[in-house]
DNA sequence: CGCGGATTTCAGATATTACTGAAAATACAA
DNA sequence: TTGTATTTTCAGTAATATCTGAAATCCGCG
């Protein structure tokens, strides 16, 4: 007899295997995109969960603390990207993601513009109103730079809200479209 | 007389301001993005400055160290948002910023397709590849769910590769149409 | 060569961000 | 109300990312 156990379910085995390096790769590439690691994984874990999972099988799933667990999934539900349900019969809570993948896409473009976008053309009209009536080069040069970025911004912002409140399956086809 | 001296030039000095106060925030939000605050600011002031800098100057400027000066600044180079310049008679590098709005655009589009989308594609491509023989309900809506993530990279690859490779001059203005 | 200005490197210091774990607060059933 | 399961908070700790500054290297020039 062998020292080394039958693994009793190889396929099982390689699934976790595999789930577990797509969820620790999507936290890997969320941090590039300034989205807290942990954050990232938690809604990789949930995006590819067949069933709610409650705080206690997150941490356990991603080895994380109570309090780690807690506020990512509240920055989550803040997002949108996850929501709470009962379970009957059940006093904790549970989690799941949204999965169509438009709609996580639409969630993330809203809050990217209401936290990132907005902040950015409120300090470049800012920065135009303080500085139009000046006349010394530099300064000319600066509003006008600071006028075309804001611009440009307002434009991506307006763009990208037309493309957030449309439907899938109007926009999808048309890029489909267009790109080739 | 005033114990306050009079400042010699109140214009400069609120351009100064407000100059600096944009590099600053124009940092924070790049942080938002997963951009080293540092680098965004050495790139937020090349952007606005009518004349090339050398490395002395930045530091100066944001009073940061050399070796930190360096180091982003090189990351911007391969970045592609700013180049260096030879200034006659001078033996220092001096360095100045890409100012068109849509180029910059265009070139931070290619890196992030480079450095973060293709490697989302490739991960995901991956995960389908190792599950897609299983037949575990799990597995099978892993799969599912990955296929679908991938679909929707892989377009927004395309797409954004489509823009970036467009001129301004034809996709701005049917944006804006489109946008209406 | 050898000098001097400019650039590059990198080990150690610092700052920032994220995480832990236990205590406090809360919610709910009996 | 009281006991218990669950959630929330947060001070302290850890991990990570960033920065400093001085030494090493590079490079054009006489």
């Amino acid at each position: 007899m062998s020292t080394e156990p039958t693994n009793p379910n190889p396929d099982r085995a390689r699934f976790r295997a595999v789930r577990d390096e797509f969820v620790t790769q999507w936290g890997t590439l969320g941090s590039a995109w300034g989205i807290n690691r942990t954050m990232a994984q938690i809604h990789a874990l949930l995006m590819v969960s067949t069933v709610s999972l409650s705080t206690d099988e997150i941490m356990e799933e991603l080895q994380i603390s109570r309090g780690n667990a807690h506020g990512n999934i509240r920055d989550l539900i803040g997002w949108g990207l996850i929501r709470s349900v009962v379970k009957k019969g059940e006093r904790k809570e549970f989690f799941e993601a949204e999965k169509d993948v438009w709609k996580i896409f639409c969630t993330i473009v809203r809050e990217r513009k209401r936290r990132e976008i907005r902040p950015a053309i409120v300090l470049l009209r800012d920065c135009i109103d303080r500085t139009e009536d000046l006349d010394d080069t530099e300064a000319v040069a600066f509003t006008s730079q600071a006028k075309v970025l804001c611009e440009f911004v307002e434009m991506a912002d307006s763009v990208l809200g037309k493309i957030s409140k449309s439907e899938q399956s109007k926009v999808l086809p048309w890029l489909l479209k267009w790109m080739t």
